[in-house]
RNA sequence: CGGGACGUAGCGCAGGCCGGUAGCGCACCAGGCUGGGGGUCUGGGGGUCGCAAGUUCGAAUCUUGUCGUCCCGACCA
């Protein structure tokens, strides 16, 4: 059939685009470097953003927005961020077209409308939303300001990928302020935590929190804290990003408020976000050759419902039944879809929903109807079983349940036996090309050394992870004296 | 921005060397038989061959230019 699945084995790379494209998530667009995110993977960003949007309102946020647009005055006052983003900003130069005297029927660039100063079209807020917050901000009385806004951003990349990378893209950035140093990095450390039991909860992906080196770290932060997964492939995935930004955008964008003993200080400031990435995360933690495999608790379909019959009067019979079952279901709070649909036939149903990465399936047929039982089968396993029509929703439940853990599992036991201890350089590389995933590596803690190691070997230091026991060691490149082990892999 | 591939029906492709008015599979439409793992039969509809110029009586095919997309790399969420 035309909807098959290049493997991962043949073409990880292409089995990616085959999941995204044949499962319906999204599809190529006319702009280069852009994409179509179509109804099934919008529905995955909607349940995402919904859950997010949940834990950042329960942690005191509050939404808001912004303009795309930032003048270039205003993006080029923190120096460094400006700098960071300078090579991938798209920029509005004009504001009108007209129609081209020398070519009929098409449209040129109004010379005449050229503007006074460029707009960037924003690759992240920070320059918009500070000099707003200027206005915002005059007494510790305003502070904490906690602002999240759900946008859409454009980096203009030179290699897009499908969700991991395109040159639009949709996320959540969060900008606070507050009044002290500390009560900053506390908020940036409880975002990491809000993305991490996001990740682990609900995509069902174990992460890695940790802290960037310098080289990696967000373009005006002092601090930048991550979320760091493992795909099937032994290449990291940087999940979502906290910064803690010190009084840097407070300095250039001259933000002060007046504190307690009424004096004059800069704000602190911390911005996070998680962007739909994570859609392309969730597809390779979790999918397989067969197609998708999403965790129950981000589906857009939970389960699905497919009738088996013969004959109109069978037909009739299995959706009386699929009615009161449907009723039930969703009386139990799952999202459900009876596919009655006659043009197609089960077994191409069931390798549609499978491709789909739909949990449960349900297949009903006169036979079932008769016995009082119907046949569930688990995407994530493709095991089969026979259960009761009687109590069916609580059963469901449950297994929707075992089925979110049983992946988590599955991902956490690949990524714990893919994390290795490199005390040489000849292993440090072996373990990249031979057994890939994260390596755990003395560093001397140089940008220099990181930069070498990332020219020799293309691994990066993914972070230093939070938790990290502290134990002196040598560098395994320089062999210079080193705290702590840090975790190195390839990324994407 | 370097390297590679490709633009022909909605999708995947053949045809191109050797110029003569376009074909296959899937999808689509109508109907029949079917239905527990991508069924089948009959009959249909759909393409100015990415765009532009040139050569020619005649161009999907030859020439030149141009636009675009994808993949690999460097850069990045």
């Amino acid at each position: 059939m035309s909807k098959e699945i290049t493997s991962r084995a043949d073409d990880y790379s292409q089995w990616y685009n085959d999941l995204i494209i044949k499962g319906g998530l999204a599809d190529y667009s006319a702009v280069r470097g852009c994409m179509v995110i179509k109804p099934y993977g919008y529905a995955i960003w909607e349940n995402m953003r919904d859950q997010l949007d949940k834990m950042f309102k329960e942690t005191g946020h509050e939404n808001a927005y912004f303009p795309l647009f930032v003048p270039k005055s205003l993006f080029e006052a923190e120096e460094k961020n400006a700098e960071g983003f300078a090579k991938e900003c798209a920029i509005v130069t004009h504001y009108r077209l007209k129609a081209d005297p020398d070519n009929k029927g098409k449209l040129i660039v109004d010379p005449e409308a050229k503007l006074e100063e460029e707009l960037v079209v924003r690759p992240t807020s920070e320059a918009i939303i500070w000099n707003t917050y200027k206005g915002w901000i005059q007494s510790y009385r305003d502070l904490p300001l906690l602002i999240n806004q759900w946008a859409n951003v454009v980096r203009w990349e030179m290699r897009t990928r499908l969700f991991l990378r395109t040159a639009e893209f949709l996320w959540q950035e969060g900008h606070t302020a507050h009044a002290t140093r500390l009560e900053a990095i506390d908020e940036t450390v409880q975002m990491l935590n809000v993305y991490a039991t996001f990740a682990e909860t609900f995509m069902a992906m174990p992460v890695i929190k940790g802290v960037k080196s310098a080289n990696e770290r967000f373009a005006g932060a002092e601090d930048t804290y991550c979320i760091e997964a493992l795909m099937q492939d032994g290449k990291a995935l940087q999940a979502g990003t906290s910064h803690f930004l010190g009084q840097n955008f407070a300095k250039a964008f001259d933000v002060k408020f007046t504190d307690k003993e009424n004096k004059l200080d800069y704000v602190w400031a911390t911005s996070w976000g998680v962007s739909t990435r994570l859609i392309g995360a969730l597809v390779m933690a979790h999918s397989d050759d067969q197609g998708l495999v999403l965790p129950p608790k981000l589906a857009p379909i939970q389960v699905v419902i497919v009738p088996i019959f013969k004959g109109e009067e069978q037909k009739q019979l299995i959706d009386e039944k699929v009615k009161v079952l449907q009723q039930q279901l969703k009386a139990a709070g799952i999202k459900v879809k009876y596919d009655d649909n006659d043009n197609n036939r089960p077994g191409w149903k069931f390798a549609e929903y499978e491709m789909k990465g739909v949990p449960v399936r349900i297949a009903i047929g006169a036979r079932d109807i008769a016995s009082n039982v119907v046949e569930v089968a688990r995407r994530d396993t493709k095991e089969k079983m026979s259960m009761s029509i009687d109590g069916l929703a609580e059963n469901i439940i449950q297994l929707l349940s075992d089925i979110q853990t049983s992946i988590f599992n599955k991902a956490k036991t690949f990524r714990d036996a893919h994390i290795t201890n490199a005390d040489s350089w000849d292993e440090f590389i072996q373990l990249l090309d031979e057994k890939t995933g994260f390596i755990a590596a003395h560093w001397d803690g140089t940008s220099e050394t990181e930069d070498k190691i990332k020219e020799l070997t293309k691994a990066t230091i993914r972070c230093i992870p939070l938790d990290n026991n502290m134990q002196e060691g040598k560098c395994i490149l320089t062999g210079g004296l080193s705290q702590q082990r840090v975790l190195f892999a390839r990324a994407y």
